[in-house]
Order: structure tokens, then C-alpha cells, then sequence
DNA sequence: CGGGGGTTTGAGTCCGTTCAAAATACGTGG
DNA sequence: CCACGTATTTTGAACGGACTCAAACCCCCG
């Protein structure tokens, strides 16, 4: 899956190709492409730890990120996922604040630190850069107040059907039919709407008699995409 | 209250101390002078509403606002408080998508409107700027995971016991004695921790029977903050 | 083939909601 | 300054969705 080869320059990473990074001229990218470290995670892998002090930003070139957050109580909310070719550690870095979620591979992920010195030049050098970096991080706000908002007007069902159309978006069914692998278990799931994970599986449970939904393991296979976004917009 | 005396230039605005706006240098605070439109808005009046579109951002000089997102069902959260001294609008203005909440009035409010075409040119004259813009969001995005987290993880009476220190931190005790006023309805507040009215009015209620708090109308004492960030903590 | 984590299922409980009515505060005009 | 009408707040009682606790199950991997 991981293509060692494809990390060693910026040039071709598709982190590149997203956005955020349009700004950022050939020059730059030489410079980037010096300056970053990248490597390897494993499933369940920290890229950083709530609480470390911010050090740099994160490209992730392959695979997808957790950021969880955890209270004083043990209570856990995984805060947003974080896909191939998005920048991660924004918030933190432009807050100045510590971490206050940690980030773990959710699956093997290729990941390019860039630390802090080399972030501060390419914003000098690059005008554009740190209102791409603005945008990204008000379009995250965006997502949280729209998660807020969710949580306390929608049932379970809905925030599941919603949790199933985001998961199609994002790992899009490949060729051999229509269904696709999620690298989330119950727990990480409920953790992502706001619930427990014996909820979950009782909604998921309820849906497939329902006939709006296969799994087997973790892949999932959404017979209408039409039925399924009426469940999430059905009032009770 | 209000004295429009004041709200005339923006050197002696107190938005301007606060630390987004120190990047900008006087010779930027004058073309800013220029171009800002003041304006009073009584409580309960819309500064904007949700769907329009963005055509610059808010200072805010005198006042509170509130954030309100409603969904297509009715459903309503109140996302943030702007209080005095900052900026508003600054997720819409800077994801490029559409207001996603309306700002209120909570209170008579004094305002005064920055256009698009002169933020951009006090970005483009001030460098240090779009980072304090950045850097505000960043908080905010912080700031919304935290209520992310709270509202699944604690119970109603911790929430309310966490709504009353922040309004406490805010709408400071005066002097005369350590009660405050806040310009919030039950409703307010409900919509704020994520809940009924009648339950933020249980809520109070308990806590006044245990002396943790005092409440006339709107007006409103805090015994012992120990105590109360006792409550706050307080596992059931 | 024997662990062991993750998942499913079940039953009971509780916190917060819902609906509805009474009480109170508040602004307005007389 | 008081009376009135409206909005907000308070109180009550019943209901229900999601949580808790716990046991059984299942798959994956060694």
C-alpha cells in the first residue's frame, strides 16, 4: 500500500496538490522539500500526544489521522479525521497553545513533519501561504459549530447516516462494487457522533433489517446513497 | 450607555488594544477610520443572518453578541458570545462560504462595519495581520472541540456550573458587590450549554438551594467561585 | 486451536425532554 | 405611578432515548 519512493519529494506529494499548498512557489518547495522529515506510522501510532507543545505541522501524504481529545474524567470525542493530502497540527500551531488532542494513525500512514523554522520561512516567503492556512482553519469551524449543532438536534439514527455518507465521501468505493473499508471501529464511531458504541452497533443493527445498509466487518455498503441521506434528514 | 463620542475613530477604539488588531500601524488605523461604518444596534437586531453573504467583517466596540445556527428542522444552537473589544466574522469571511449563523444583539450594542475591500488592503499593508486573524480562529476552533467534548461528557449541572464562571469572567461584578447582570434569556442559555430552558431553570434552582448561587431577574451572584468550580469538576 | 480484542445482544435505569399550566417579570400606555 | 397585556420563567408529571452493566459471541491472529 505504502510507496516509500513517492514520499521523498514535495514536488509529487498530493498533500501538494490540495489548496492549502497552491500558494507556495517551486523555490519554496525546494526548501520544504530539504527541511521535512517524513516516515512511517503504524495502526495506533501517536503523531503527537494532547498536552506536547506544538514543534511544527504535519503533511499527511497516505493514510487517515484521528485527533482525539480526552478530559480530565476519561471522557473521549474523536474531534475531526484527517485524510490524505491535508495538513494537520493547525491549530495548535497558529494558537500557540499546546496540543490539545492527540493524533493517532488510524491506519499505516506516510507523514512529513515540518517544523517550525522551515513553516516561518515559507510564510515569509509566501504571501498567500498563511491565508490558506486561515481558510483551512475557518473552514474547520465551520465543520465544528455544524457537529455542535448535530449533536443535540439529531437522534443517533441520523448522526449515523450522516457518519456513513462522510465515510462514503471519503473512502470512495474502488472498483469492485460499490462497498468500502472504514478503519474505524464501534468505539472510534460512537466517539465521532457523540454516543456509545453498543449505540452504534444497535443503530448500524436497526438499519441493515432496514435493508439501507450492509457490513461485514469493517466494510460497509450503501445500497442507495438517496435512501440513506433520507434517514439522515428524516425527523423522528 | 452608549457614548457615540467614542465610537468615532478607531484610534481610541478599545478593539484596537485587543491583540488582533496591533499588527495594524497608524497609518493603516487611518484609512480604517475612513472606511469603518458605525452603527448602534438594539438588543434583539441582526447585525447579519445566517445565509447571506459576506461582505466584510465587525468590530465589536460596546456590547455582546451572540452566534445563533439554526438547522432546517428549527433547531438552534448558540455558538458563541462576542463580547466587546472583538472581531466578528471573521469564519465567513475568511472560509469564503456564506454566513452559517446569524449575529444578535444581545444588548445595545455599538459596531462598526469593516468592508471587504479595506480588509483587504490592511492585509495586504500589514503582514503580522492575517496571523492575528489566524490566530484567533485557531482559538475559536479550540474553544468549539472544547464544547464538543463538555456536551457529551458532562451532565447538565456541570455545564450550567461552567456557563456561570465564564459569565462571571465576562460580565465582571461591579462595584457594588460581586453580582453581575447578563444579557441572556433561559432560552439563551440553554441554547448555549446545549439543552431546555426548563432545565437550565432546575438547574439554577438546585444550585440556589444549595447556596451556591444567588439569582434576581438577570442579575446574578456567585457565592464562593471555589465552590461553583467545585460543581464545574464535580464527577456525578 | 486457544486466546483476546472487538462486537453484539439483553434488561434495567436514569437524565433530560416534552407538554402543559401557573406564576412572575417586564414594557407600555394611560 | 399604576394597570394591563405579553413574554419569560417556573413548576409539575409522565415519557422515552440513550446509557450502564454484564454476558455471550465472533472473528482475527498468533
Amino acid at each position: 500500500m505504502i510507496d516509500e519512493s513517492k514520499t521523498l519529494f514535495c514536488a509529487t506529494c498530493p498533500t501538494r496538490r490540495s489548496a492549502e499548498w497552491n500558494a507556495v512557489d517551486d523555490v519554496a518547495i525546494g526548501l520544504l522539500n530539504r527541511a521535512k522529515a517524513p516516515r512511517i506510522y503504524q495502526r495506533g501510532e501517536l503523531i503527537f500526544a494532547q498536552g506536547d507543545e506544538c514543534e511544527g505541522i504535519f503533511c499527511v501524504e497516505q493514510g487517515t489521522v484521528a485527533l482525539r481529545r480526552v478530559d480530565r474524567d476519561g471522557n473521549v470525542a474523536l474531534v475531526n479525521l484527517i485524510h490524505a493530502g491535508l495538513t494537520l497540527g493547525l491549530r495548535s500551531y497558529f494558537s500557540e497553545t499546546p496540543r490539545q488532542a492527540s493524533a493517532e494513525a488510524l491506519e499505516t500512514c506516510s507523514i512529513c513533519f515540518i517544523p517550525s523554522e522551515a513553516v516561518e520561512s515559507l510564510l515569509n516567503s509566501n504571501a498567500g501561504l498563511c491565508r490558506s492556512f486561515l481558510k483551512h482553519v475557518a473552514l474547520d469551524l465551520g465543520a465544528a459549530h455544524r457537529a455542535l449543532l448535530q449533536k443535540d438536534a439529531l437522534p443517533v439514527r441520523n448522526r449515523t447516516a450522516l457518519l456513513l455518507l462522510y465515510l462514503h465521501d471519503h473512502y470512495n468505493p474502488t472498483a469492485n462494487g460499490d462497498s468500502f473499508r472504514v478503519p474505524l471501529t464501534r468505539q472510534d464511531m460512537a466517539e465521532l457522533i457523540g454516543t456509545r458504541p453498543e449505540t452504534v452497533t444497535r443503530a448500524l443493527h436497526q438499519m441493515q433489517e432496514e435493508g439501507l445498509l450492509a457490513t461485514s466487518g469493517r466494510t460497509v455498503e450503501i445500497p442507495s446513497l438517496a435512501a440513506m441521506r433520507r434517514v439522515a434528514e428524516e425527523a423522528d
